[in-house]
DNA sequence: CGCAGGATGGGCT
DNA sequence: GCCCATCCTGCGG
């Protein structure tokens, strides 16, 4: 069942981002299918986040895909090289978004090590940079809706033990102060398909 | 093993 | 200029 847009509106983004974890997340380009269940997740609190890029409500070119109304993508350029995905949430002009860091790979994985250039299943979409790239998500993907058939975030039925999941610190945004130090990161403590643990 | 360095675009000072 | 919500390679021990 796909997310629908009640999902992506929920006005707790950390709710989203533990929600998220167990979902199927999906790309059909040009025909090709692909997909992986999500296993980390980090929740950017918008405005008042200063590990955010809408921190202060900074609006640039490139910030503005994260004030629309909840449940699009946000993929944005990181270091020039990668391609970062993130869902938009909460209501317009609240720049709320959920990055994922990794999933383990379900569907069309063949497709994914091509895109890879053959890296190992247990390393293909382990970390924000290497999904996008296995699944094929670029900057060109950036404002989608997520209720269309690009990419888009499926309820498989999988359901997710509060107990199995971790939350620690943000990967990469020290300079962020006194908020890099919240607890905003979210994995499946039994997952092999784990960024950094 | 671990770690330094390079690739390289957007956005701020 | 310089710093980044990264990843891969190659080097030394």
């Amino acid at each position: 069942m796909k997310l629908q847009s009640d999902f992506y509106l929920c006005a707790d983004v950390v709710q989203v981002a533990c929600d998220l974890l167990g979902k199927l997340l999906i790309t059909k380009l040009n025909g090709i299918y692909t997909s992986g269940i999500i296993t980390e997740t980090e929740a950017y609190a918008g405005i008042a986040d200063k590990a955010s890029h809408a921190y202060g409500n900074r609006r640039t070119q490139r910030t503005l895909t994260l004030y629309k109304t909840g449940g699009v993508a946000y993929v944005y350029l990181c270091c020039g090289i990668h391609h970062l995905f993130n869902v938009v949430t909460n209501a317009e002009n609240i720049p709320h978004a959920v990055l994922i860091r990794s999933v383990e790979p379900v569907d069309g994985i063949q497709k994914m090590q091509k895109r890879r250039n053959q890296a190992a299943v247990n390393q293909l979409t382990t970390g924000p940079g290497k999904l996008s790239q296995a699944l094929g998500i670029t900057t060109q993907l950036d404002g989608r809706s997520l209720l269309q058939n690009a990419v888009w975030v499926e309820d498989i039925g999988c359901a997710v033990e509060q107990d199995n999941i971790f939350s620690t610190k943000r990967i990469g945004v020290d300079y962020a102060g006194e908020d890099a130090k919240l607890p905003y990161r979210f994995y499946l403590k039994d997952s092999k398909f784990v960024s950094v643990y």
